[in-house]
DNA sequence: CATGAATGAGACTTCATTCAT
DNA sequence: AATGAATGAAGTCTCATTCAT
């Protein structure tokens, strides 16, 4: 029970609520656009979600099902941590670039004190790139690097992802190239020369 | 036209605020609340603050300025930039602990995408914090570090503090001794061994 | 865009607004009990009108429609200015009598000071009655009356009437016929013999 | 009980209050820039009138006060009935276009729903020009005039001259010398040549 | 007696959700 | 199944009045 009109309609409705979403926050954004933009009826909305916050949640795990799955086929070549490292933070940085609404959608997805709205980008996150976390007890077998929780790492590598990229697109301050290396060089061997 | 009176009435409105915009958020948060928790009447909200955004807005100031003046008076014994960080992340980590409601209402301030209220702390700790950001270009001076864009740097330094603090608080599967020293230890040197 | 349905409630909105806008006045009026007495949710008032102020000049403008509407039916075989001016009188004050609603509305309506409020009466006046203009130029021109500007004559008719309506409602210290005869006299041949 | 202070302050209130009820009405005047106007505290206000509507009632009766007063010294000259009503047209035309906070007061005085508000002026007139009265009852006697009952010339002489006059001050488009003349040919002898 | 800060009832309006068509 | 008109709870803010200073 889930016909292609109904896998296209909710596909419709979700491309819609992320444009507005994006735009207007949780709270800013109202049914009424959201519908108007999806080009159906605001009755037909709750007959896909259960409510407001149902579609929000929705929507955000949207995008970052998007943005993970591209974010995947970038890293998948790589051949070692450092490999991974770099080439996860040029992807991630690119596709956010690329992809304003799904970057605005993810930032604003903090802002909500909805902990559905932190909690799915997270399990998209593990869905899509837990493969990728044994590149790091390798490495630490190896000992190529420290002894660190990964997960530790992992959460300040996303989020300063995140807050460069959006200070590069508030205030032009930083170029693309500048964030990217200062967060590789950091990531790989701090700020000591 | 601020008397002894009313400075303290104002206090007395931006803890109650604090205490409800922490738990509620911008949206969540009733003047309502505000005003029976602040024991006063509704409209002595609107004698001091000119409406829920300014009042918001002040909130936030107010808990800046609180926190930055305690880590302010805990790092101005830093001798060079490796002391001032460490010294600067176990001061912010302590504050933070020792006072959710502050960091919630930061959390929050950085995830609203109202300007103002991203604008507000960044102003706040540069009337604090700007002093030390000598320490960051005389190590550059003195090839002791890289050559880095040190607001990067501020930019990365202040998220990942916060997430983890985030994280610590939400599930706690990292202890504080942790969080504090991965980060130190990645900002100084990187993943790298 | 202007079913069977919406015109049906449109006019209940309307009906109700009238008699709530007559008995307590545009400030006295609260939407709660326009909706109330309208039988409708408060958000339809929203739908079918912009605002409070926009029901209240749409109500004006609706008992004015009204009124002029039977006005015009009363005059219409008029066969010269004193036959109008008679037949106008005789129906305006019957029809203020027999509608205390619309009285009220008027009464307002000339008094709030609101500019749409004062030429949106005017506006359904000229629509119902210019045509009957011409008797007066016709009969200026056959000598029968003084060289007056007649828009000067139409407003003294009009605002007599209704104030001595008024008078004659809130203290019956004359009689309709009394007031009626009164206004014919004068307009007619003033207070000389 | 009654000093010479206390009675200035009165004054002083009442002048402002007229100000600023002749622009705002009731309902729009706040108590807060009334007190400001009269420069006293607000609680002031309350100690001189136990509400605003007291307030309006006053100054409303402190406008009527002033402009029959003024009225009176110039018809008392008067002759005859013929004499009277052109001086009373005259002058009371004049009073109010030298003095448009009374005459706005006067217009709005009919606005509100307080019946006190028309009444204030009533009684007011009737204190100055009650004597004048009798101007009429003679004229009756002698056959001057028909016989009509005079109350109902006075409002309707009252009504056609502050509407006429509110005509001319929204739009110029009678002068003041064709407005005069015109009440007092109709009042002598109607529109008939 | 004067002040103006404090109060809080109550006004308008919005918008998520429901439901008749 | 889809629509969008209707609903009404709940939100922000205003302002007449009170009252401590």
């Amino acid at each position: 029970m889930a016909t292609v009109l109904q896998k296209k309609r909710k596909k419709q409705i979700l491309e819609a609520a992320s444009e507005i979403f994006a735009k207007e926050g949780l709270f800013g954004a109202e049914q009424d656009s959201i519908a108007k933009a999806a080009e159906v009826g605001k009755g037909t909305l709750y007959r896909y979600f259960e409510n407001k916050n149902d579609l929000y949640i929705n929507t955000i795990e949207f995008q970052a099902e998007k943005s993970f799955r591209y974010i995947d086929s970038h890293i998948n070549k790589s051949e070692n941590l450092d490999d991974l490292l770099i080439n996860f933070i040029e992807a991630t940085v690119d596709y956010f670039l690329k992809n304003p609404i799904t970057f605005d959608i993810i930032v604003r997805s903090n802002n909500t004190m909805l902990f559905e709205a932190v909690g799915v980008v997270q399990k998209v996150r593990d869905k899509y790139l837990s493969k990728y976390y044994l590149y790091f007890d390798k490495a630490i077998e190896e000992g190529a690097v420290k002894t660190f929780n990964k997960n530790i790492i992992l959460t300040m590598l996303d989020t300063c992802i995140v807050s460069l990229v959006y200070e590069h697109k508030s205030n032009s301050k930083y170029s693309v190239r500048e964030i990217k290396d200062t967060l590789i060089s950091i990531f790989r061997t701090g700020i000591k020369k």
